[in-house]
DNA sequence: CATTAATCGAGACGGTACGTCATGTCTTCCG
DNA sequence: CGGAAGACATGACGTACCGTCTCGATTAATG
């Protein structure tokens, strides 16, 4: 039976050894690692222009439709991306907002400079906010990924509104804006302080607040 | 066989009527203008996705090499229809930094929302912020084109400066950051202050000089 | 900005009612059949130079990247239209090297000139012989093809020296390249003989071999 | 005033020092001469694919107008070229078809293989031959020019006709073709004999003529 | 001598084909 | 059935050439 080849030969056709197989009916958990694995590297490696789907599936040994079955778009991707590196972070509570502001954005910036050796989370950032703009369902979907985080940053602000740290002037919502709006600036042009500055971006934050 | 191509004689097709034709050895402003316009208005009527370089050569009748020659990616052209909207703008001189940044504010939210009927430049400049962050060759342009309009909240801040207004705490750089990372921080989640709303904007602003 | 695609969800344009669609990870026959069939048609309809791989899709229903999959260069393509033409022919045994080479050049000028309704393969001919010195690649494709061929002149040679037909003073090369050296310079001036006329071709040729 | 600049800058504007000026309004035949240089040097180093019109212009240090009024088309400049190197060869006069036509092949296969060291004429014939099929003007200057060339061969068979040498079947035409045939067919598949190889190759087209 | 006219290099222009690449859908075969 | 593999149609990308055009300069012939 002729086996039909593309005119270029001498190309891998199939090592197909030691690849991922089906486990039954039911999502491969390891090939949802191995795929996001392979998202953060490509990232990481070679910037977010490089991070298609084709490459994904390359690097992560998945087929197409495996990939589109479970992220139905890029966009998805890089939601769970994102999600898949948000670990807890309780309530800061050092009494003033000075405090908490600082352990708060610590924790957030490094996590975006990818302190820990982790995944930085920065530049993922950074194409979401500008992906979500043109896509309603990533924008909520962000929204809601983003809920326990920003409830935190709430719960900071109210606190410090109730020691009169926050100027009654200033709305929850502006508040929120306040505290975000440098970091994300920052973090946009490329210019995140580095792990000990975090003191003196809050220092410069703060008195819009007051 | 890649450039074999067959004589072909007098069948050119060329409804040569009515295109633009070159004068001579240097740039025809016509062009120039029928990309820009033609950029303009596909973004306007079709969202920028379907800003394609393909699709304005078409629309602008003019040909890939002539697109490719003046702008060598995207990005350059969406970078120059940002700089053909930035028109002058004079110093505003009201003796104060709030009224200073509300009119250098006004003046840059009209653009961004596109309030004179003309195209909204807000989509572009948030799409430019995260091209520069993956293409050095684009952050540099970028950081050009935005010179002029830089030097003036310069001006505005080192009055300020003078008169008092700004903590001498604050760097300059510093200083400009926290007068534009609000601005484009609303720009990046969409919630642009409407017309009216500047002054208040500013409002929320000024504490972090101080 | 090269790689930087907007997320497109659900304005897939696609009218996919009536397309081919892959039949697995091999390769489609239907869509090799449409392929070459769009090109015949094309040469034919419009002559070799509206031969253009685009021209060729577009007919076809097929998509650039299938194309280039299966033939790297137009010139492959042609390769294959000729390969496909080719179809089994059996040794012709006369008894003399007259008759066996009439034979022979019969159906071989028949299908230059496409008497069976067919295309005909003599342009087509004309220009793989000149492809054929540039590009190294095609020659040994080109040679491959007409291996067979060949091997059937061989064979009528063979059988004709055997009898005393050919003088011992020729080499096996020369003998094939005075076999076809009249007809494939006949193809190039565009002076094929008519159907009739082969047996006085072949009295003209044989001689030589004497 | 504003000189535009294409965006990629820092590549050549102007060497014009050493440019080739008009000289008055009358052709420059130095002009013609970079021209068919140019023309024949990049045949010779990259193939017949590198003759580009574009790539002539550039290496003559041409203008395309130039180009264009003088040779409306690729295959004028191919023509020009071998229209060049046609010098005279007087009539062969050895008393024997075997001796004429071992000095006519002689010396064409020479010029085919440049062997004076000037262009092999070669490629540029083989090309000719391809086009001419699809093109009739090509076709028609070629046949001119080759026509001295042609009135040779035909004496040299007029006068071995009239000493017996050919045979009164074979007419005036297909004795000519079968000439030229053998050698054009090498030609063709890059075969050219050697120099010493002509009077062997003689030796086998001889018989036909008989 | 001044004007005219044709020539020159240069290269921008509107087009079109090229060959590459990513998308998202599909089908097969294997476990 | 899930998963790897990869072919498929589509279409944008950026490059290269085509043949036409306009420019500004140069220079011989003309007035």
């Amino acid at each position: 039976m002729k086996r039909y080849v593309p005119f270029r030969k001498g190309e891998i056709v199939s090592d197909a050894e030691n690849a991922r197989a089906s486990i039954g009916a039911r999502r491969n958990p390891e090939t949802e690692a191995a795929v996001l694995q392979a998202a953060a590297e490509l990232i990481r490696e070679q910037g977010y222009a490089a991070l298609t789907m084709e490459a994904v599936c390359k690097r992560a040994r998945a087929g197409k439709a495996t990939l589109y079955r479970w992220w139905p778009s890029k966009a998805h991707l890089l939601l769970a991306l994102v999600s898949r590196s948000k670990q807890e972070m309780e309530l800061p509570d050092t009494g003033t907002l000075r405090g908490d502001l600082t352990a708060y954005l610590d924790d957030l910036l490094a996590r975006w400079r990818g302190d820990d050796g982790s995944m930085p989370m920065g530049p993922l950032v950074r194409v979401l906010y500008v992906e979500a703009a043109d896509n309603a369902e990533l924008g909520a979907a962000l929204l809601e990924e983003r809920r326990d985080r920003w409830q935190l940053l709430d719960q900071i602000l109210t606190a410090a509104r109730a020691r009169g740290e926050v100027s009654p002037r200033l709305g929850a919502e502006r508040a929120k804006q306040l505290a975000m709006a440098l970091p994300i600036y920052l973090l946009m042009i490329g210019r995140l302080p580095a792990p000990g500055e975090t003191a003196a971006l809050v220092d410069d934050i703060l008195p819009s607040f007051a």
